[in-house]
DNA sequence: TTAGGGTTAG
């Protein structure tokens, strides 16, 4: 800002000041002196910066030095006064270039005060021994060992290496850049070790998360400080020592808000909120000052536990101490107040606050996504000024979340015109939603953008990939995915074992589990859905048996209805419909209608029509709008030809407005997907599609097909019901895949209910018959049909 | 003058 620009200063003249007026011609040291510490405002305070610059009292080095300290000093006085001031003076000394520089450090512009550096060397200005310190901490702020590399060359040169400030703010700007071998050079090199030396060397590796040394360096301090405490405290919180952390707070003998704060953050970070919660309160009672860092963390703890009673109480108590205004406290309580669902107050906060900041917005985004209202978050989040990019993911993610799939694709490819680069978490959502809309391209696309940006496959990333490739039926990509996997969490391998298992591949999966655990992964409630669903897949009662018996004995687990679920239609599957309906009896919670379903899927499949039609009535009471249970007891009545009890449960089914969902499959091909209901007539190449249709029946039964009319349950002839058949959306997407296709590529389905017996069978004389794979995803599990057979071997 | 605590948005 240039000197021209401003408002000229007041004249004493004019001056406001409530004590004695000053003399315009007076003024002297000792004036300056009893009147600079009484200025509480610019209007006091300006009439005596004229008064020197007019008299040209600035030129005495002292009198500079006392208005500019005072100027640097006073929080009314913005910092360019102080630099304007600064540039008055022609003879700095030292004490007042080190004024400046320390303004700028305090006030987070620590470029600034190395800019100043530069410019004092440029005027041969002399640094002294309070220079350094300032400069090797204003590189310690901004964690740039480059540039601290650079004073130390000059601080070697000036020679003031000898002295004791500038060895610990050395020591600790490299601890700060994680260079803890150069810190642990200069800290032997002392000759005489004081404690802040000890305190950086130790912080330094607390930061490092170097326990050892830490716990070392501790051990031999020879007198123990607060500040050496309160790291150790850090260093147990981080390591997840709480109970070794606790001792040594319990036995520290001076306690300052900083171990408070530490142990507080200890909690948190071992996920002990209630604890959090607890000790803020203690230490709030037992009068210890509180400052904006502590109370961001335990707001985070009221968010993590949904108690907005307390985040209130503190919200009071920070307005009370007036720290309000702090952004972080700002954001931190729109989050708590969104993540305890009160997004009122959380809009409140964000509309009266006088200045947001990126993390207010994004805050403000992810609490009405929280809350289910995405029209609203997609409002502001088409508002904004600037979008970063977990703004993008926020949305991207919230759309996914609620199930609006092509809109975060959509979303998606937005912000791929806009030029904005995805990170691992924007396409941890992007990928799921190509799973759900079974995208294989864009899935593959995206793997391949991850590889060539070198994104890291975390967790999240490497999860989404597998259970992506695997819901594709692509076990090879899944498992290569899996393998590059560097980081692998329980879930990545539930991805991978309940991946497999859908595709067939029971015994790779539950070799898979038996892996997992040689690893050392403890197993969850999910690894276990997997593992009951591989022996489900195949029918292997024993094994089934002992891996839901281990759940409760090895693992300590409870099992939840669906694990009684998965073993009920094991047991089922197989056969064993007493036992199954035994061990519904058992059940220690209320099965859940998908239990029941299982049990009643099993009757259809093993003939039980007595059984059946008793669940079956059971079923249809319990859930009277579910599609399925209807058509499933009436095809039980129709495989008996008991055609009067047929039009009782359509009857019903009208009655009650249930509609049979229809049978959808969809393919892609070229990038577009296709959907086909059975008997469909309207896609565009329909006359394409019914030419391929007659060319594969005749091939069929060339190759020695029977249509298995059971299927049908329309009371209706053998010719229609073949017609019908020949119609099922399977096989239209089949026809299709034939049409536009080409081997190697395998044709590849999802359908959306179970895959009926029939196209099951056509499904594989059409792999045969025209030398095509089909990979086909029904609603339970997966069937890659090659060369005349089918990768579930005929269990499913 | 130097040393210790933190989190919030996907």
């Amino acid at each position: 800002m240039s000197l021209a620009k401003l408002k000229p200063l007041t004249l004493a003249a004019k001056s406001t000041l409530n004590h004695k007026p000053m003399s315009k011609t007076t003024i002297n040291l000792s004036i300056l002196e009893t009147h600079l510490p009484k200025c509480q405002n610019l209007k006091q305070f300006n009439p005596i910066l004229s008064q020197m610059i007019l008299t040209g009292f600035i030129r005495d080095t002292y009198a500079a030095s006392r208005i500019l300290k005072f100027s640097t000093d006073s929080s009314f006085i913005h910092i360019d006064l102080s630099l304007r001031i600064f540039n008055l003076i022609e003879d700095a000394n030292g004490f007042i270039w080190n004024t400046m520089m320390r303004a700028y450090i305090q006030r987070n512009c620590p470029q600034k005060a190395l800019n100043l550096y530069k410019l004092m060397v440029d005027k041969n200005a002399d640094p002294d021994n309070y220079t350094y310190p300032l400069l090797v901490q204003a590189c310690a702020i901004r964690v740039s060992e480059f540039e601290g590399r650079q004073i130390h060359n000059h601080i070697l040169k000036t020679g003031f290496d000898s002295d004791v400030y500038v060895q610990n703010t050395l020591i600790n700007m490299y601890a700060v850049c994680e260079n803890m071998s150069d810190a642990r050079n200069l800290f032997d090199e002392i000759p005489v070790l004081n404690p802040v030396s000890w305190n950086s060397i130790l912080a330094g590796y607390v930061r490092a998360g170097d326990a050892e040394k830490a716990k070392l360096i501790y051990d031999r301090m020879p007198e123990r400080n607060t500040i050496a405490s309160n790291s150790m405290i850090v260093l147990f919180g981080r390591t997840g020592c709480v109970t070794e952390a606790c001792r040594l707070f319990n036995e520290l003998p001076e306690k300052d808000m900083v171990s408070w704060s530490a142990l507080i953050s200890c909690y948190e970070q071992n996920e002990m909120y209630e604890e959090a919660l607890a000790l803020f309160l203690r230490m709030v009672a037992n009068g210890v000052m509180v400052d904006e860092v502590v109370v961001v963390t335990v707001l985070s703890a009221c968010a993590r536990l949904s108690i907005v009673r307390t985040g209130k109480l503190i919200h009071g108590l920070v307005v009370k101490i007036g720290i309000e205004a702090y952004v972080n406290l700002q954001n931190a309580f729109i989050h708590m107040y969104s993540s305890c669902g009160e997004i009122l107050a959380a809009q409140k906060l964000f509309n009266a606050a006088y200045h947001l900041d990126q993390i207010s917005w994004n805050s403000m985004i992810s609490g009405y996504l929280k809350c289910g209202l995405v029209q609203k978050a997609r409002t502001l989040f088409d508002s904004m000024p600037e979008k970063d990019i977990v703004s993008w993911s926020a949305m991207i993610s919230g759309y996914a979340q609620h199930d609006r799939f092509s809109e975060t694709l959509a979303l998606f490819q937005e912000m791929q015109l806009l030029g904005i680069r995805p990170d691992e978490t924007t396409l941890v959502s992007v990928v799921s939603a190509c799973t759900h809309l079974a995208a294989l391209d864009l899935g593959q696309w995206i793997h391949a953008y991850i590889r060539k940006n070198g994104l890291k496959i975390n967790v999240f990333l490497g999860t989404t990939l597998i259970n992506m490739y695997m819901k594709c039926g692509c076990v090879e990509n899944a498992l290569e995915v899996f393998q590059g996997t560097a980081e692998k969490g329980v879930s990545t391998w539930n991805a991978l074992i309940l991946g497999l298992a859908m595709n067939g591949l029971v015994e790779k999966s539950l070799e898979m589990f038996s892996e997992m655990k040689k690893c050392g992964v403890a197993p969850n409630e999910i690894t276990f859905i997997g593992v009951l669903g591989a022996c489900r897949h195949m029918g292997l009662v024993d094994e089934g048996r002992r891996h839901f018996d281990s759940i409760v004995q090895e693992h300590k687990i409870e099992p939840n209805v669906k694990h009684y679920g998965c073993m009920v239609d094991l047991l089922g599957r197989a056969g064993m419909l007493k036992e199954a309906e035994e061990l519904i009896e058992s059940m220690p919670m209320t099965p859940d209608v998908a239990t029941w379903g299982a049990l009643l899927g099993a009757c259809k499949k093993h003939g039980d029509h007595d059984m059946g039609e008793r669940i079956g009535r059971k079923l249809i009471e319990l859930d009277p709008d579910h599609d399925g249970f209807h058509v499933l007891l009436s095809n039980i009545y129709a495989s008996k030809g008991n055609w009067d009890d047929v039009h009782e449960i359509r009857e019903i089914m009208v009655q009650h407005g249930v509609v049979k969902m229809p049978g959808c499959s969809m393919i892609e091909a070229n990038g577009i997907v296709h959907e086909f209901l059975a008997g469909d007539n309207k896609h565009p190449q329909i006359e394409e599609i019914e030419k391929k249709l007659d060319e594969m029946a005749k091939k069929l039964r060339m190759e020695g097909y029977a249509p298995d009319t059971n299927e049908v349950s329309f009371d209706i002839d053998e010719e229609e019901k073949e017609t019908a058949l020949f119609r099922h959306s399977e096989k239209l997407a089949i026809a299709f895949g034939l049409i536009c296709t080409s081997p190697p590529t395998p044709i590849r389905i999802i359908k959306n209910l179970r895959i009926c017996n029939d196209c099951h069978t056509a499904a594989k004389f059409i792999s045969k018959a025209f030398s095509r794979d089909i990979v086909l995803r029904d609603r339970h599990r997966f069937h890659h049909f090659k060369q005349g057979s089918c990768s579930c071997k005929d269990y499913w």
